[in-house]
DNA sequence: GCAAAAGTGTTCGGCGTACACCCATGC
DNA sequence: GCATGGGTGTACGCCGAACACTTTTGC
């Protein structure tokens, strides 16, 4: 008794149920020291008020990944980040009739890069992850997954290269790291331990910003 | 321009495009110190003939999780097993109309406990991974990332009590690691690391077999 | 007593962590 | 010359890896 052998709704055929499927993508950015994440406010049912995560159907002729790229270009006017598919949610919208499927990403995006888009309608925000309000659908549960990927993906890859512009400092570096960890991380071990990784190399340049000594930029490798 | 301005295809709308969905379920086992994987040979077009990892629609009113446990039942008679979503693939079937979404699941199972349907049609099989036939659509691209888990996933998780029966010598949970990492371990080192975790605890059972030592029976911490 | 698998400790190198002072610049 | 952030080295504890012999049983 398996569906193979009692139907005809075989992986591909055309009797399968179809829901709803939609890409959402988690959009992180580092600014001051603080981990943020891009919200939109929707305007429209369901949920119409509640701020939730940009998402949207899939187009036609469209593959996941081309979703996502185009919903975090859409959002951001960015593009060439790094760019994960976290996880799929199956009952993102209990109210769906035939079910909606959810197939959530995660991007990190240099805010200096970053124009959002001034919209009221669907009106973008960055929120600070700490004070995100109440959430449409069960985003709450995504933006979880979200940041225990993220935490993750920063021990041991060089994900970070997409928050920051070409050359940073050090300190820079380190100030992304600690919003995304949430604790304060040694200076020195920090610099040992990164520069260990040949994920970063140091460039020629320095660069003078106060009465002190100037500091060296760096560059990730990824880019170079 | 977002999606969200510019049409109806909102997140959950009715105007979305919609693949077919399907789950597949990557299933893994250990016999005799081999590591196998469930395949399918294909009774149907398309692909008729070919072998490919289990799978089959969404069926109505179910939940991702609740088509992989059914599918997982189905091909095995086994439930109350370690099942993770594994990655959602968006392009498995590049002839389908509408593009096709397969939510790739992998699953860990006691071959004592596995009865595989008697099928001539459909006929499932257990197969060495080392060498599995050329597959169906583009599923050896889904076992190689389930293989990638698996191995990172029996680093810090219990998953391997889900490959195990109740009580199990230390020599037979080494043989599973072995299977999955594909090298041979420290008997020693082995052993320490384990009881280490809290993963298991040594019962006050002990087995003999053969005219040696009898071995002592452990258990898994999240079964007792 | 011997064959066969079970069971057991120690050493070493690498890595993460804790911790405090000098350096280069602008004003 | 002083305030400000940039830049550097050492010591220690933990963990993973390498490695060989004794124990218990059946025959």
């Amino acid at each position: 008794m398996t569906t193979e052998t009692t139907s005809t709704t075989n992986r591909l055929s055309t009797e399968a149920r179809r829901p709803a499927v939609a890409v959402l993508v988690v959009i992180f950015t580092v600014v001051d020291g603080a981990l943020q994440v891009l919200l939109i406010e929707r305007s429209a049912p369901p949920e119409e008020g509640q701020w939730a995560i940009p998402g949207g159907a899939l187009q036609h002729g469209e593959s996941l990944e081309q979703a996502a790229v185009r919903k975090l270009a859409e959002e951001t006017g960015v593009t060439d980040l790094f760019l994960e598919q976290l996880y799929t949610f199956g009952d993102l919208d209990p109210a769906s009739e035939d079910g909606s499927v959810g197939v959530a990403w995660f991007a990190l995006v240099d805010p200096s890069r970053v124009r959002l888009a001034q919209r009221t309608a669907w009106r973008p925000a960055w929120w600070n992850l700490d004070d995100v309000p109440p959430l449409a659908f069960d985003n709450e549960e995504v933006l979880n997954v979200a940041r225990t990927r993220l935490i993750n993906k920063l021990q041991y890859t060089d994900a970070a290269y997409s928050l920051l512009p070409a050359q940073f400092t050090m300190r820079e570096l380190q100030e992304v790291y600690e919003a995304i960890l949430g604790r304060p991380l040694d200076k020195r071990n920090f610099r040992r331990r990164l520069l260990a990784t040949d994920f970063i190399s140091a460039t020629s340049e320095m660069r003078t910003e106060g009465r002190h000594r100037p500091a060296r930029l760096y560059q990730f490798a990824s880019r170079s």
